[in-house]
DNA sequence: TGGAAATAAGACAGTTTTTGTCCGCTTTTG
DNA sequence: CAAAAGCGGACAAAAACTGTCTTATTTCCA
């Protein structure tokens, strides 16, 4: 139940690329200067994130990797799904197939609240929501600053 | 980002205790056999329960396992931190000395509200919840109730 | 009282995931 | 052309996950 590191430096890579303004190239050897981040591993992450498009790369001799949208525009659910995959808290939430409780789990109606809850966090917060919440203390007590409105509830349930 | 097996297997296994009646003894092998799941796994898992207090074990020749509460007493964040440990996005969260960011980490706030996110719906969840086939227990903020996404929703959750 | 039944505890092993590293390749600029 | 930068894949160490096995220890009851 945890935010992998290379999700975690993803996020943190996009930010110094965000602080930057847009449009500007930065390079792999700045970012992971700056931010403390293992250069080798994090040239995969932003491959990552090329591949996802939120990113540009640019090769050669003054190559590196800009956005190709505004901070706003990209939320940390894109980034963090980019490098690790679909979010997913069990097998049978991705491939249904894959549940062995066929006449209905018990398990799948909680996992998949709780995932959606989480995601939808994610997708409430953007590169421009943590670049505003930067003088923040660093460990909040509650939820607080970030833009998560506690009236969002996701109300819609559905048949099957 | 994923509930492990063990977790999984925990709860489902409480849940059969729980279906027997409060206060019944059952065995590792029924609750082996009954969910499928491998008997020594299973053993070890009920053990990291006991040693939480979820469940009382009884030594011998007519031992086994039993609820020490009721079904609507135990929630499942109960069992799986029991079985897990702490839910910890990341180590910061856990250990804050651990956090690098010392001037005020961009990422805690994310993070820390995503968990608090995830920790409630699995601490508004009890077994009862289960039994009666995926309702949570009430709670004034009327949060999200069950699966809310897509196709991957087994059939007999229904809006609550 | 002894044997059978049941959990307790810990060592061990196979697999997968995570976290990197490295190297040869291609692309781009000057 | 040479240097600088990312691309892609192979590789590897470490950790976590998923079990299995063995040896206690406790308890019941015939």
């Amino acid at each position: 139940m945890q935010v992998t590191r290379a999700g975690e430096y993803g996020v943190l890579g996009l930010l110094c690329l965000a602080r930057r303004g847009p449009g500007q190239v930065v390079m792999i050897d700045d970012v992971s200067r700056e931010e403390k981040i293992p250069k080798s591993f994090l040239a995969k992450i932003f491959q990552s994130l090329a591949r996802a498009g939120i990113v540009k790369s640019s090769r050669g001799v003054r190559g590196g990797f800009s956005l190709t949208r505004q901070p706003g525009d990209i939320t940390t659910l894109d980034i963090i799904e980019a490098i690790e995959g679909p979010i997913a808290f069990q097998r049978c939430l991705q491939a249904p197939t894959d549940c062995p409780h066929t006449g209905g789990c018990p398990l799948c109606g909680l996992f998949s609240s709780a995932q959606t809850q989480v995601k939808d966090v994610f997708s409430r917060t953007t590169l421009a929501d943590l670049l505003r919440g930067g003088s923040q203390r660093g460990h909040p007590k509650g939820a607080a600053g970030l833009p998560v409105s506690d009236a969002a509830a996701p109300t819609e349930f559905q048949r099957v």
